[in-house]
DNA sequence: CGAGGCCTTGATCCCAGTCAAGTGTCGTGG
DNA sequence: CCACGACACTTGACTGGGATCAAGGCCTCG
């Protein structure tokens, strides 16, 4: 929560790893952005790049901080946060591995990042990037259709915020999540909640109150099991899809 | 509102206009994404682009329909929306002049376009598209900031939508509008809605009635005045801006 | 063992939704 | 010219889903 320095965590310049069977390009192939590049490219990648571990709870940067760096998770989990004057928050996005984040116009970062749990990111400055989206017009591409992908979860979030009810917002998140962790090769079920109710009712537009009714009442309905607060099993797949879709 | 071909109507490929002042290129460098290029690569654009005029409350495509054009608005209005089964409608954007829309994944448009007003707009396929892509760096640098602009935008709309009230939601609104009524160098007040109350409901996540009594409650403040229902005379911009930020 | 989080549960409240008229405007046809 | 219906918008009365307020339970950590 104090405005702790990034650079005061364990940060490694890749180019100081000399392992012989080049760690270099295994770490940085991890990065979401670069998985379909050559050799040479992701090389090239690594020159520039920053490695860091977070601790859980920490700041990334500030909503209105100035933009200098754009950053990829390795492991962990962040969300992505806005917040009215009288403290209502909004959480946009939770992150995880593969997902990058630190986009945005040129005054200041729109949102605020926050780790949940201790988070591995690398990052690279704007300039650097820039720079070498000249050099390999792949990567551009890459970055481009990202933002499309981001900007196609945002519309479904709208449709989400705007029109569905308490048991369907919850409904989305919980067949997201386990889609999610599916194609990240994990089991649908049971899936993690890494993030505190507070996290989920600020992303789905609830109070932490409406987040735990619904959840104990899609429990007693038997469409979920909640073994315990961190982790929820899927007994009824179609149901929660249904639910999920507004049918 | 019935499917109507948009080949139906008046679509002039531009090659096929010769005036002495090189209208093609006037025309075309209206689109917003090709608005800093050079004579030649606007030429290129316009050798493979559509142009058309469409009538008001025209769908030009459905969400789930295969994606093959990419669109830019010359003139008119258009909105962008999901469904859900129900009925249940989300408005994820309003656009104008100099927009573009039709930007998705591969399967299908995630969301529906139609007319507002009558509306002229100039559409080119995917597969040109993307070849001008490989041609035009430039091109794809625009259309990736373009894209995070919209992220940007779609990221405050979730704000808006999780945790602004009516009041506020309608201030947003108004605010929004009238900048960028500037922007493109119109006056800011009154600032036109060619949108029905419907149709600001769906895009705010509130009623038709919610929206029309929060619009007389502003007036009755003497924050806004209503000439008639299409426009929105601001009296009182400091007010409505703070509403607007949830001071 | 006690303090502080985090989560759950219950009681009550209120903002926005629903239902139901009523008003104004426009276009069509007698 | 007016009568009429269609449609969009407004307004009022009432309802209800989720917010708010208030405990209470259950961890973890010192």
């Amino acid at each position: 929560m104090p405005p702790l320095d990034f650079d005061s965590h364990k940060i490694e310049h890749l180019a100081d790893l000399k392992s012989p069977q080049c760690r270099n390009c295994d770490i940085v192939r991890e990065i979401a952005f670069c998985a379909d590049l050559s050799h040479d490219e992701v090389k090239r990648l690594a020159a520039v790049r920053c490695h860091a571990t977070l601790p859980a709870s920490f700041t990334v940067f500030r909503e209105g901080d100035l933009v200098d760096h754009v950053y990829s998770i390795s492991n962990g989990a962040v969300k992505l946060y806005k917040l009215l004057p009288d403290g209502r928050r909004q959480i946009i996005g939770f992150l995880f591995s593969g997902d990058i984040f630190g986009l945005g116009t040129n005054d200041g970062y729109c949102y605020t990042a926050e780790t949940i749990t201790a988070t591995q990111v690398c990052r690279f400055t704007h300039r650097k990037l820039d720079s070498l989206l000249d050099e390999i017009p792949r990567l551009e591409r890459r970055m481009f259709n990202m933002a499309v992908k981001d900007l196609v979860a945002a519309q479904e979030q709208m449709l989400l915020l705007g029109r569905k009810t308490a048991r369907e917002k919850v409904a989305t998140f919980l067949v997201k999540l386990s889609m999610r962790a599916e194609r990240a090769g994990q089991p649908g079920s049971p899936v993690a909640l890494p993030m505190s109710r507070a996290d989920i009712a600020d992303y789905l537009g609830l109070t932490i109150e409406t987040v735990s009714r619904t959840f104990t009442q899609l429990k007693r309905d038997n469409i979920i099991g909640l073994p315990d607060s961190g982790h929820c099993v899927l007994n009824d797949w179609q149901a929660l899809k249904e639910l999920a879709e507004g049918a």
